[in-house]
DNA sequence: GCCCGTATGGGTAGTACCACCCATCTTCGG
DNA sequence: CCGAAGATGGGTGGTACTACCCATACGGGC
C-alpha cells in the first residue's frame, strides 16, 4: 500500500529535495507539485493524494489557507504543514488550521519522512518535540471541533491594510490608497492587533512577513 | 576537469534539493556542505573547493557575511549566493560583498545549474535578467575595487540596538536593556536609519529580517 | 596637537501611533 | 425580521517615534 503524496513549495529546489527524500522510502510516491496554495487546493482535492505536504508561505494562497480551504472540502486528507519557524503561536496556527502535522525546515530529512509517517498512523504530530504538551494538548482540543473558527483570521480588508502596515505605509499614505479616513485605518489596524495579539506595527510586520504577504 | 561545490543552506531539505539538480550534472561534484555562514567560511578555506553557493539567510552568519570573509580570505573561490527575493538592493548587496552571482531560489533547477556554470566561466551572472542591466553594471563597478566599503556598516552597537528594534521592543525597553539613556537610543536608531536609508522601524524590521538578525 | 568617528546624553516640537470611548450603514444568515 | 459581523468614521488623551538643534568624552590616526 503505496502513499501518495502531493507536494506544495514554491521553490522547485526545495521541492525537489523533498522529492528527493521521500521517494527514497520505497512505500512512498510524489504524485503531484503545487508551485502555489492555490494550485494545491486544487491538485490536493484528487482522490489519489493521500498526503498534502505543504510549505507555509507561498504566492497567491499561503499553506494555511490551502489547508483550511482542503480540510474543509476533503476532510479525510491529511495534511503536513512545514515552516521556518518554531514559535508556538505558528504551530497552533496550523494545528488550528486542521493540519495533521507541524515540521520545521531546519531538521533532518529523515525526521521530515518519520513525520509524514506519524501524521498517516494518525497522529497529531507536532516536531521538534521542544513544543510545549501543553501547546499540542489545546491544539489537539481546537482540532477536535470545538473551536475550529480561529479568531486569528482576518478579513479580506484586514489583510489589505496588514499589507500595507508591514510594507511600512503610515495610517495616512494607507488611506490615501484605499480611499477610507485615517480613523478607519487605524480601526482596522487595532482590530488586526487584537486578533493577532500584536504589540504594533512591527510586530504586524513580521506576521506578514512570515505569512509571505510582504517580503522582507 | 569536475567542478566541486561546497553547499551552505541552514535547511537539510534544500541542501539535499540542490546537491540533487548538481550531482545529476556529470562534471559537477559536492565536496562539502555547510549548516550556516561560519562553518561556509570554514569549509570554503578548503582548496579542493571551485565554487561555494550560499544561502543568504543563514543562523551565526549570513551568507552575505560568509561570502565577504571569503572573498577577502580567498580570493580565488567563485561564490554563488541564493535568495528567495529579488529586489535590486539586495542583489547589489551581494555583489558588493564580492559575490560571483546571485541567482533566486525561485527559479527552474536547471537554471541554477545555469548559474553555476556561468559564475565558473567567470561571468558576473545575475538572475532573473529582469534586474536592470544599470544595476549589474554599477555591481560589476564596485566589485572591481573601488568603493567595496559601502555606508551600510553598521556599529557593534548599533547592530544590538537593530536587532533589538526588530523585536519590537520600544526605546524605552532597549534603554533599560543596554543600560543607557532613551535619547541615545534614539540618536543610534537615528543613525542606523539613515546609513540604510530607512524611513521608520517598520523598515528596521524588514532590514534587520533580511540580514537574518532577527526571526520574522 | 588636532580632527574624526563612536558612544553618550539633553532639549524642543511635530507627527504618528495606540487605547479607549462613541456612532451609522450594509450584508448575510438563522 | 433581527442580530451579528464587517466596514465605515468621529473624539480625546497619552505615549512613542521622528527630526531637528546642541554638547561631552574617548580613542585612534595623520
Amino acid at each position: 500500500m503505496t502513499i501518495r503524496v502531493l507536494l506544495a513549495d514554491d521553490h522547485p529546489v526545495v521541492r525537489n529535495g523533498l522529492k528527493g527524500v521521500i521517494e527514497r522510502e520505497p512505500d512512498f510516491e510524489v504524485v503531484a507539485e503545487a508551485n502555489d496554495g492555490a494550485e494545491a487546493v486544487v491538485l490536493g482535492m484528487r482522490p489519489e493524494v493521500d498526503l498534502a505536504v505543504l510549505d507555509v508561505a507561498m504566492p497567491r494562497m499561503t499553506g494555511l489557507q490551502a489547508v483550511e480551504e482542503l480540510a474543509r472540502r476533503r476532510p479525510g486528507l491529511r495534511t503536513l504543514v512545514l515552516s521556518m519557524y518554531d514559535a508556538d503561536q505558528y504551530v497552533l496556527a496550523a494545528i488550528r488550521a486542521g493540519a495533521s502535522g507541524y515540521v520545521l525546515k531546519s531538521v533532518a530529512d529523515t525526521d521530515i519522512v518519520g513525520a509524514c509517517r506519524a501524521v498517516m498512523r494518525g497522529d497529531s504530530f507536532v516536531f521538534p518535540e521542544s513544543t510545549p504538551q501543553a501547546l499540542r494538548d489545546q491544539g489537539e482540543l481546537v482540532r477536535r471541533g470545538r473551536g475550529s473558527k480561529s479568531d486569528e483570521t482576518l478579513t479580506a480588508r484586514e489583510l489589505e491594510v496588514l499589507k500595507l502596515v508591514a510594507e511600512g505605509r503610515t495610517s495616512r499614505e494607507i488611506a490615501e490608497t484605499l480611499v477610507i479616513s485615517i480613523k478607519t485605518v487605524d480601526r482596522h489596524r487595532a482590530n488586526i492587533k487584537e486578533k493577532l495579539g500584536a504589540r504594533d506595527r512591527v510586530d504586524l510586520t513580521r506576521y506578514a512577513i512570515r505569512r509571505g504577504l510582504v517580503e522582507p
